[in-house]
RNA sequence: GCCCCUAUCGUCUAGAGGCCCAGGACGCGGCCCUCUCAAGGCCAAAACCGGGGUUCGAAUCCCCGUAGGGGCACCA
């Protein structure tokens, strides 16, 4: 799988806008990869689009990449022996071998305007290379005219371009169907293909990982790897993430293509990359019963991660799949650490949290939730003063009546008062004899008590919520329940 | 339009010619457990795109259709 070279793989973004779901995907398939082999995970900035390219979208890649716990080697905030690791600070590289192709005659200045282009592509299919033809000595003409000019690579008229995809085997385009793509653009700017390469190389990428949107590029790199007379690394484009209605997934149409929609949507960072993993690829290990096994961490996958046991084709994204594994994370996770990742979202609702309150609760809900954020709703009530108005309707359980249920809960009231301690051991077997001896099944009578105390219909269990709450807030709201049914 | 990639349950996938009248997981349905809701346990339904080859034998290899996806910028 490896060749001789050290693993130097890279992630390289362009800060145009949020991280979107299939770049962290990316990313996590190279961070595997190194880790795999005791590699190095590059981080670069793509930002040569002057005119796309977004200042704070920076910040966000770097902390969604920190989020997800993709943890880099080398880059543009912890620098590194190959750097600069942003391209806009690389460019005179960029010019220079430019420069160079354009002396051997790989490359050649094309002076057409925007507009010109435009017309050119609908008459032919693209670039028809018109600007291959002209001399030195009409260089020479336009820049003393001031027309600005772009580099164009020189594609071989004749013969096939063939690369081998470590996911997808050997491809091959005819060489007449590709573009004389530009370079550099009049701006001074390289373009995607001219940066990507040189980068690269002088980074000694080894392999390459990114998404299949990038196979009709791979020949035209191929190409240029050979002008330059550099070693190509390694190639492989894994699939692309489909909305879960089939087509390509976009931020505009989904908000789950965007990875702030997890942080803020109470996903666990380790669901997430591990439902990731599976999307695409197969972790393939086995349980003592013979089934795959779903959870495991990214440390354990980067154990056995294998690039060409990636699938080929693209895959919809199931968020509801996602969903059930961040509850089982959930679920995996030391209660007072989980506690810790509670506070935020309690928070963000505009709750204030006592974290001993909360170290009590979590365990309470552990079980019940699928994603952080769904603490607020279940179990929010710890942390208001007081509970959402109820009406006597909430109160009354089916098949009973308001005074029946009056006199249901003051009884109940008046067993809570008596009990020598206020653990749910002692609330419960008080409370479940008076279910029997008033000739009620258990779930009538505790629904009534719920509703009274926790002012919800659904709630974590009934005595260890009063337990926490304390004896003199549960029996107030009692009595306040019993008035209500007057 | 041209080029490229892909094709197993609704979804993610296992399957590297016989172990497959196709296995697992999510979801769905049912049952059990149960103070609500969950969690957990058990059971069930559910797929090899179509047609031709190759072969003693094909989900697996080849070809042709079809369908889906991607790409055809001085964006990446």
């Amino acid at each position: 799988m490896t060749d001789s070279r050290p693993v130097r793989v890279r992630f390289a973004p362009s800060p145009t806008g949020d991280l979107h779901i299939g770049g962290i995907r990316t990313a996590l398939f190279n961070w595997l990869f190194a880790r795999r082999y005791g590699g190095k995970f590059i981080l670069r900035i793509e930002d040569t689009d002057q005119k796309r390219t977004k200042e704070e979208s920076q910040a966000g890649i770097l902390n969604g990449l920190a989020w997800a716990g993709l943890n880099w080697d080398e880059g543009p905030d912890i620098g590194g022996s190959y750097g600069p690791y942003i391209q806009s600070e690389r460019v005179a590289l960029y010019r220079q071998w430019v420069n160079w192709l354009v002396d051997k005659d790989l490359a050649y200045r094309a002076y057409e305007t925007p507009d010109e282009l435009a017309i050119i592509a609908k008459l032919h299919q693209g670039y028809d290379r018109r600007a291959r033809e002209l001399t030195r000595d009409d260089w020479a003409r336009f820049d003393a005219e001031g027309k600005p000019f772009a580099v164009r690579f020189k594609i071989p008229l004749l013969g096939e371009t063939t690369f081998t995809d470590m996911v997808r085997g050997p491809i091959t385009f005819q060489n007449d169907k590709l573009q004389d793509v530009v370079l550099l653009k009049s701006d001074g700017f390289p373009t995607y293909h001219l940066a990507n390469i040189v980068d690269d190389h002088f980074m000694e990428i080894s392999h390459i990982i990114r998404a299949e949107e990038w196979i009709p590029s791979a020949p035209i790199h191929k190409l240029l790897y050979e002008a330059f007379n550099w070693e190509m690394p390694q190639i492989a484009h894994v699939p692309v993430i489909l909305a879960p209605d089939g087509g390509k997934i976009s931020k505009r149409k989904h908000p789950e293509a965007a990875i702030s929609y997890f942080i803020k949507g109470g996903y666990l960072p380790e669901a997430v990359t591990n439902f990731l993993c599976n999307v695409g690829w197969n972790y393939g290990v086995l349980d003592a019963e013979g089934n795959e096994v779903q959870i495991f961490t990214k440390e354990q996958a980067a154990e056995i991660f294998d690039i060409s046991r990636v699938t080929n084709n693209g895959t919809k994204f199931d968020l509801v799949k996602l969903q059930w594994l961040n509850g089982e994370h959930i679920r995996l996770m030391n209660p007072v650490e989980l506690a810790k990742r509670l506070r935020q979202p309690l928070e963000d609702a505009g709750l204030t949290v006592d974290m001993d309150l909360l170290i009590r609760v979590t365990p309470l809900i552990q079980e019940r939730i699928k994603l952080l954020n769904d603490i607020v709703e279940l179990a929010g009530f710890f942390f208001r003063g007081e509970i959402k108005p109820i009406t006597v309707t909430d109160l009354v359980p089916k098949k009973m009546t308001a005074p029946q249920t009056r006199s249901v809960l003051q009884q109940a009231y008046d067993r809570l008062a008596a009990l020598p301690d206020f653990s749910h051991t002692s609330q419960e077997e008080s409370l479940r004899p008076l279910a029997e001896e008033l000739g009620l099944k258990p779930g009538p009578l505790f629904t009534a008590i719920r509703v009274a105390v926790t002012g919800q219909p659904v709630s974590p269990p009934l005595f260890e919520t009063m337990e926490i709450l304390g004896r003199e807030l549960a029996l107030a709201r009692i009595a306040h329940a019993i008035q209500l049914l007057q």
